[in-house]
DNA sequence: GATATAATCTACTCTATAGTGATGTAATTC
DNA sequence: GAATTACATCACTATAGAGTAGATTATATC
């Protein structure tokens, strides 16, 4: 990666901070983990995290406003995806830099 | 990048959601921006982002709890750098996605 | 058309936190 | 040791958003 500073406008940090604030929450981040396995309806994603129906599809359009899911209708049923790859590597970096620092912690406890 | 599917676990997911929050406000996303240039004082982030220097310090608090800042303190100073060099990768990816989606859109008005 | 089902929307309560001005604290200078 | 400087914290207000229950809308089935 290229790792050069950018200069961003307010309007640019806004924008940003939006885009990490839908991944801020646990209900959401575990929707979009429901979804790396591939399209699925609101009631699967209901049955998978635990959630209440109401909760879940609240949730699912915050998603679906900050462009990190797509949706599809068809007949009864609305199907949601994730609707860019980035959002896999955005999260892996994210749970690998936490796991990085975990295993730091650990080994402060540990004779090396 | 791998991009494999984990097993997170209620925990897991609570701090995911925690470290994407902590980026999630656009006057921590100037510090964090503003720190890679390398180390400063509050009194230079203070300067350098405009803000209330109340409201910075409360801000840095947070970074610095989340763990995206250290504090080195020196005489009536404290300095504040990144802690991690995983945070230039997390914000450039973040960046290019965003920007990647903008040019999309603006590919949708003329013709290609 | 009546009923059932899926999803969304609305209204509400509750909690978290952003921003601000005043105050506190610790190191430094005189 | 009094004043100054740099930063942190406190007290307060305002706002955002998480969770929930219930109403509403749209589609499908009989």
């Amino acid at each position: 990666m290229s790792n050069t500073k950018r200069h961003l406008s307010e309007e640019a940090f806004e924008m940003l901070g939006e885009q990490f604030k839908a991944f801020s929450e646990p209900m959401r981040l575990k929707l979009v983990y429901a979804l790396m396995d591939g399209e699925k309806t609101v009631s699967e994603l209901v049955e998978q995290t635990g959630g209440l129906q109401a909760n879940v599809s609240k949730h699912l359009r915050m998603l679906l406003e900050a462009r990190i899911v797509e949706r599809r209708k068809q007949g009864l049923n609305s199907y949601y995806n994730i609707a860019n790859d980035s959002v896999f590597d955005l999260c892996d970096l994210m749970c690998n830099s936490i796991q990085d620092r975990l295993e730091a912690d650990l080994g402060s406890f540990s004779a090396r």
